[in-house]
DNA sequence: CTGAAAGCGCTTACAG
DNA sequence: CTGAAAGCGCTTACAG
C-alpha cells in the first residue's frame, strides 16, 4: 500500500535522484539509456509523486480553490463544470467545498483551503459577505463570483441582475401586462436583491405611481407556490407576475393553474436563470438565460489570470448579461382590457 | 502576497518553532502565555499552514478525489452533495474531477489525483472501466460508485439496476400495460445494461414468447423524444414504455403528446432515478428513486473505512435499492382491451 | 549529461 | 513545558 518514493526509483534504476527527477518532469537532455531505465523502475514500483513534497519545493500547489453557498441542483452543477473543464485545460486540479451555512463554517473552509491552493474563486452572494471580507486570507489571489463586495479579490465576474430585471418587465409589459407582480428572493441574498431592485426601477419607470405588488420567496419552488397564491387572493390580482429565479416560477405555475387561470392569457409569467427544467414545464417558461457554465470558465479565466500576474493589482471585474428568452408563459397577443 | 511560515511566526512570539507548531496544532500543554503569543502573532502575519510541508511529514493528506464520467445535470449535483457533505463531517476536503472523454484522460486525472489524495472515489460506468482497473495506483484506498469492476478497490457500492428495472416492467404490467416497450441507454454503459437485463428477465417472465420492442438512446431528452416516436410508428405501438433514465422519459412524454396520444391511458411511462424534473412535467413522471445524495454519502464513508483499516482486505459491498415512485404517467384503470 | 547537497515548511520524538 | 534537530520527498542551482 504505501507508494515508492523517487529514491526508490533512483535506486532500482540505477541513478540518482536528481536524475530520476529529471526524467519523471521530462526536463533536461537525459541520455536515452537513462530514461528508459527510470521510465521501467518507475512504472514497475507504481511510483506516484508525492505532491506535497513537490509543492513544497515548487510552491505552487497546481489546485484551486472553489468555495460554493449551500446551493443545490442545475446551477451549481453547471457553474463547477465550467470551471472544472477550463481548470483541466490550465492543468489546475479544483479542490471544492459546498454547503457552508454560517459565516463560520465559510471562514473556516476558506481557511483550510489557502494553505493549498493557489487560488481562491469565492461564491457567497448571502448577506455575510462583508465579515467574510474580513476573514479572507490575504496571500492567495481571490475572485469572487456574484458577490457583493466591490473592494476585496483580484477580480470578480457576475451577472448583470439588474439589467435582466429590467428586460423581464419590459417584456411583460410589452405583451399587455398592466398590473405586474415580483415574487422576490431572499432578502439577504445580493443577486435577489439587485433583481428587486431592477423590477422596482422599471416598473416606476413605466408605470409612475402605480402600487407595486411583491412577495417574498427563498428560491425554492414550494416559496413561489406559495408567493403565487397570496397574489392571486388580492383584490387586484396581477396580469403578469416577474419571478426572481426559475424554480420559484414553476411553482407559480403550479398555483395559477390550480386557482382555473390560464397562463399567459390570464397571467404571463417569466423566470431568472433558465433552468432546463423551464423548457419541461407546461407552459414552457419565458426567462432570463444566464450562461452559468460560461460563467464558471470566465471566472476560472479570471483566477488563473490573477496567479499569473502576481501581485500586480490591476482587478478585473467582468458582468455577463443575462439574455431573455420568451416562451409559451409569456407569449400572447397583447390585450384590449376594458377596465382600466 | 506571499505568506508566511510557522518560522515567522515562532520568531515574532519570541518561541521555538517547536512551540508554535504546538499551539496552532492545538496540542500539549502550552503555557498560557505561549499560547497567546504564538495566536497573536500567527493573526498578525495572516499566517496559513502550508499544506504541503504538513502533508510531506504526517503523509496525510486529509483529502479525497472524485472521479466523475462526464456527467451533467441534477445526478452529478447531488453525487457530490452527498459527499462533500460527509466529507465536511470527517474533516477531509474534496478534489473533484469530471468530464473525461477518452480512458486517457480518466486515467491521467487518477494519475495525478493519487499523489494528493488519501483515497479515490471512482465512478465509471462506461465499458472502458477494465482497462481503467489496469491503470490503477495500488497505492491509494479506492472505493468505485455504480461499477461493473469486481475485483478492484477497498470498497464498492452500487445501484441495483436490475431489480430497478423488474419493479418498473411489473408495475407497468400490474396497470394493465400489455405491450411494454423499453428505451435503453447507451450500449457500453454498465447501469443501462443492468437495467436492460432486467427488463428483459421480466418481459421473459411476464410475457413469455412475447416479441420485445426496444430502442437504444444516450440518457439525453432529445434521444429519448427520437426512440419514442420510433416506437410509435410500430405496427404494434406500446401501451407501456419503461425508459431508462428520467431525462429521455421526458423527451418521451413529449413525443406520445406530439402524436396525439394520452398519457397514462394510451401509452403508460415510467422512468428511472428520480430526478427533480420527474414531478414538474406533465404528468408527473413514474420512476425508481436513487437516493443519489445518500449514495453520495455512504461512498465516502465506504472509502473512509478503508482508509482508516489500512490494506486489511476486507472489501465492503453496498448495493442500493430503488424505491418505485408512482405518478400520473403510469396511473391508470386496468382496462379490458378488445383486441388481442 | 549527471550527481551531491541544500532547502522548501512542517511535525515529532528526544532531551532537558 | 520547551527547544534543537532530524527528516518527510522532492527540485534545483552548482560543480564536475
Amino acid at each position: 500500500m504505501k507508494g515508492s518514493t523517487l529514491r526508490d526509483v533512483a535506486r532500482a534504476a540505477e541513478v540518482s535522484i536528481a536524475s530520476a527527477s529529471r526524467v519523471i518532469n521530462g526536463i533536461d537532455s537525459v541520455t536515452e539509456d537513462v530514461r528508459e531505465r527510470v521510465l521501467k523502475a518507475a512504472s514497475a514500483l507504481h511510483y506516484v509523486p508525492h505532491w506535497g513534497a513537490r509543492s513544497l519545493v515548487k510552491s505552487r500547489t497546481n489546485t484551486v480553490g472553489l468555495l460554493l453557498p449551500d446551493i443545490y441542483g442545475e446551477f451549481f452543477s453547471e457553474i463547477i463544470r465550467g470551471i472544472d473543464d477550463a481548470a483541466r485545460i490550465c492543468g489546475l486540479h479544483l479542490l471544492v467545498s459546498g454547503s457552508h451555512g454560517d459565516l463560520a463554517e465559510a471562514t473556516a473552509a476558506m481557511y483550510a483551503m489557502s494553505g493549498r491552493v493557489d487560488g481562491l474563486l469565492v461564491m457567497s452572494p448571502s448577506a455575510d459577505s462583508e465579515d467574510l471580507a474580513a476573514a479572507l486570507p490575504l496571500s492567495v489571489p481571490l475572485v469572487t463570483i456574484g458577490s457583493r463586495i466591490e473592494g476585496i479579490g483580484q477580480g470578480a465576474i457576475r451577472i448583470d441582475n439588474f439589467g435582466g430585471a429590467c428586460a423581464a418587465v419590459r417584456h411583460l409589459a410589452a405583451t399587455g401586462c398592466r398590473r405586474i407582480a415580483f415574487i422576490r428572493g431572499p432578502a439577504e441574498n445580493f443577486e435577489a436583491q439587485e433583481r428587486l431592485r431592477g423590477f422596482s426601477a422599471t416598473m416606476a419607470e413605466l408605470f409612475p405611481g402605480a402600487e407595486m405588488q411583491t412577495r417574498e420567496g427563498d428560491f425554492t419552488e414550494h416559496s413561489g407556490y406559495g408567493a403565487m397564491r397570496a397574489l392571486l387572493s388580492c383584490t387586484a390580482p396581477p396580469d403578469g407576475v416577474f419571478v426572481a429565479n426559475d424554480m420559484m416560477a414553476v411553482g407559480a405555475l403550479l398555483a395559477i393553474k390550480e386557482a382555473g387561470l390560464n397562463v399567459p392569457d390570464d397571467v404571463a409569467v417569466t423566470g431568472f436563470d433558465d433552468i432546463p427544467l423551464a423548457r419541461f414545464v407546461s407552459p414552457p417558461l419565458s426567462t432570463l438565460r444566464v450562461g452559468v457554465y460560461e460563467l464558471g470558465r470566465q471566472a476560472l479565466d479570471l483566477l488563473v489570470n490573477a496567479i499569473e500576474r502576481e501581485n500586480e493589482s490591476e482587478k478585473t471585474d467582468i458582468v455577463i448579461s443575462p439574455e431573455l428568452v420568451v416562451r409559451e408563459s409569456s407569449k400572447r397577443e397583447i390585450r384590449r382590457t376594458a377596465e382600466t
